[in-house]
This record gives structure tokens, C-alpha cells and sequence, in this order.
DNA sequence: AACAGTCTCAACCGCCTCGAG
DNA sequence: TCTCGAGGCGGTTGAGACTGT
């Protein structure tokens, strides 16, 4: 059975938006509110489909819809997110506020697809394309990790521009909804010296990781360069001399802290819509730096710098997860129960390997 | 200035999901 | 249980902007 076109009509108009059409539905909407976008048209005047009237209301009229160029930090998100989801636009959207699925997938198209290539990373599955025999890549790691070589390829990037480095390994056949229920042995935290000055982050990486198995999946998805966390750290702290060095592994399953059950359960009463300030952690906790990028606004939104804020304390065993779908959503309510916590931060008890 | 090639992204298309009846 | 339709989703298109010659 074929269903219906939703917009059969005569005389409807396709194509781009005019502002008066633009004008029509916004006032109506402002006035009505959204829904019941089949009668939209009609109500509001316009001669478009609902269907049209939907998406053009919410990839672009939409008040609280944030455009224009996508920060490293959303870059890394979009990438991490695709590593984990793939071509799951409106699930790496409800982690990037304000933005549109519809957005990060012409951004992921046009640009990141290209740069990972460029950097001779398959945008699909995110691993080093065939090609690309890199000679550094690290061998101690299991073979479902695959770490680009940072030490050549990072020093690319600025500061300013173009992405942050960071390599996203998956295991072959990497399925992104699959459990991952044998924590997995790693080395060391690949970590040189000039890292250790100031790899808290790592720290805290490897402390969340350690908390809980449903996070894993997410983070051993994923290679966390200290640079890629390091726009902020204060210039002394980082490896002047030995840039091209300056680069740290994150490793989610640092084996002295491997946990073998733990269910973190996501506080049903955040408001996943609300902001948070994390201006305690920049500036009691951390420093003012880490965080400056997004702290020109200290009410962060959701999505940023989840996994540098997402301390671990041991009120996390308290709560749970309930699949993979939310794991990241929970990952982020995580962090706010953490943050709402925050005095239960204990940096101390945590053992370097 | 003119043209061709390339890039960007808003908009569309068609299928899927899910809830209501 | 089935049907229907609204809304959601991911892939694709194409007009306009941009860039190079």
C-alpha cells in the first residue's frame, strides 16, 4: 500500500522561502504556537504544504536556532557523535543545542567529511583509510583502537581555526548500538611529559570512564588528544618546545580503575532544556582556562565540554541508564548531577598508572 | 568583465515511526 | 488488531554564491 503524498495540492509553491511567507508563518506560530502543521498553511495564508511550513519553521525560523560557523567544541561533538551513531543527524542534534539536524548534516557533508579524509580517516566508519599506512600508528593499543599519528598531523591546527585534533577509533565492524560488556584492557595512559603538567583533564577523562560501563561505550569510541581540551590551559602549562608532542591519549579504561558493573542512572528532575554554571569547575577546580570558550556565557548549555565536566564522584553508582539511545543524554544529565554534587570532586584518591 | 567549475545549504522527497481511533 | 495520518528522519537536489581563469 503507497501511501499519499502529504503536500498533493494545486497551486502550491515550492522553492525558497519570501520573507512575507516567512513573516505569515511566524506570526501565526507566535500566535498559535507549532503543531498541526497541516492546517498551518490555510490558517496562516500560505500556499505551502504543511509538511514545508514544518521544516522551514524548525531548521530556520525557529527564535532559538543558533547558526553560523560550528565551534571546534561542536566539531568534536559531531564527530565523536558520528563515530558512535553514524548518519544519526537528529541524534547528534539534541547534543548540539540549538542546532538543527538539518545543519549538521550539510556541515558534516561539506566540511568535516572532507577534512577526515583529508586527514585519511574514513568518514564512515572512522577508522585510517587503507591508503593511509600510517607508520606511527600505536601498535600497543588493541587493534579495535586506532590512534592517527597526532604527533604529525596535529600541528595543523590552530587555535583559531579548523578542527581539533582527534582521532576516533572503532573497532572493525563497529556496531554503534552494541553493548559493550567486557570492560577492555588498555595500556597506560599514553601521556608524555609535557602532558602531565597539566592533564587533569585526562584525569577526569579516566575517572569517568572508570564509573561506568554504559559511558565506556561512548568513550572508547573515542581518542581524546589533550589538545583538543587544551584551547583554553594556560600557556605555561603547555608544551611550548614540544608541540609536537603535545598530544594525550585519553584512555576510557586506565586498567587500575576498570569496574566491572556500574549503571549510571540519569536524575529524572534535570531540566534538559536548562542551562548550567560551571564556573565553579573553571574556577575552583580547574582554573579559569579550560572552559573560557564557553564561559564568555557561564550558564553553558548542554553539549559542551560534557565529558571535561563530568567529574566523577561516587554518588554516581546511583543512578542508571537505560539504553544506548539515551546513554549520551544521560551522560550529560550525569554530568549536571555531578555538577549539582560538585563537593564530592575528590582528585586525590585517583592513581596514575 | 565574462564564463565555467565548485561549493554551500535551504528545501524537497520519500520512507519510517508512532499514536489515535 | 488494523488503518490512517502527523510528524520525524536521512538522503538528495538545485539555486545561488563563490572562486579561479
Amino acid at each position: 500500500m503507497s501511501r499519499k503524498p502529504c503536500c498533493v495540492g494545486e497551486g502550491l509553491k515550492k522553492g525558497a522561502w519570501t520573507i512575507e511567507e516567512d513573516k505569515k508563518l511566524i506570526s501565526y506560530i507566535h500566535e498559535h504556537g507549532e503543531g498541526g502543521w497541516r492546517d498551518i498553511p490555510q490558517k496562516a495564508g500560505l500556499k505551502r504544504c504543511g509538511k514545508s511550513c514544518r521544516l522551514r519553521w524548525t531548521n530556520y525560523l525557529k527564535p532559538e536556532i543558533k547558526r553560523g560557523e560550528f565551534s571546534s567544541e561542536e566539531e568534536q561533538i559531531i564527530i565523536m557523535l558520528h563515530a558512535a551513531r553514524g548518519n544519526k543527524w537528529s541524534v547528534i542534534a539534541r547534543h548540539l543545542p540549538r542546532r538543527t539536524d538539518n545543519e549538521i548534516k550539510n556541515y558534516w557533508n561539506t566540511h568535516l567529511k572532507k577534512r577526515l579524509i583529508e586527514e585519511g580517516t574514513d568518514p564512515v566508519t572512522h577508522k585510517p583509510l587503507a591508503s593511509n599506512t600510517n607508520p606511527t600508528v600505536t601498535t600497543t593499543q588493541p587493534e579495535n583502537l586506532h590512534s592517527l599519528d597526532a604527533s604529525s598531523s596535529d600541528k595543523r591546527y590552530s587555535r583559531s581555526s579548523s578542527m581539533p585534533p582527534m582521532s576516533l577509533p572503532l573497532s572493525s565492524g563497529f556496531n554503534p548500538v552494541s553493548e559493550i560488556t567486557t570492560p577492555v584492557q588498555r595500556g597506560s595512559l599514553s601521556c608524555n611529559k609535557s602532558i602531565k603538567k597539566s592533564s587533569s583533564t585526562s584525569r577526569l577523562l579516566n575517572k569517568v570512564a572508570a564509573k561506568a560501563t554504559t559511558i565506556k561505550d561512548i568513550l572508547s569510541a573515542t581518542t581524546i588528544s589533550y589538545e583538543s581540551f587544551s584551547n583554553g590551559f594556560p600557556e605555561q602549562t603547555r608544551n611550548e618546545e614540544d608541540s609536537s608532542n603535545a598530544l594525550v591519549d585519553f584512555d576510557p579504561f586506565p586498567q587500575s580503575l576498570l569496574c566491572t558493573e556500574h549503571e549510571v542512572h540519569a536524575t529524572s528532575d534535570l531540566d534538559m532544556d536548562q542551562g548550567y554554571d560551571f564556573s565553579y569547575f573553571t574556577n575552583v577546580e580547574y582554573g579559569h582556562d579550560i572552559l573560557t570558550y564557553d564561559l564568555h556565557n557561564t550558564n553553558v548549555e548542554y553539549g559542551h565540554d560534557i565529558l571535561l565536566m563530568s567529574d566523577v564522584s561516587q554518588e554516581v553508582s546511583s543512578i542508571s541508564v537505560d539504553d544506548q539511545d539515551n546513554m549520551i543524554g544521560n551522560f550529560e544529565g550525569w554530568s549536571n548531577y555531578l555538577l549539582d554534587h560538585d563537593g564530592l570532586i575528590n582528585d586525590t584518591d585517583y592513581d596514575f598508572i
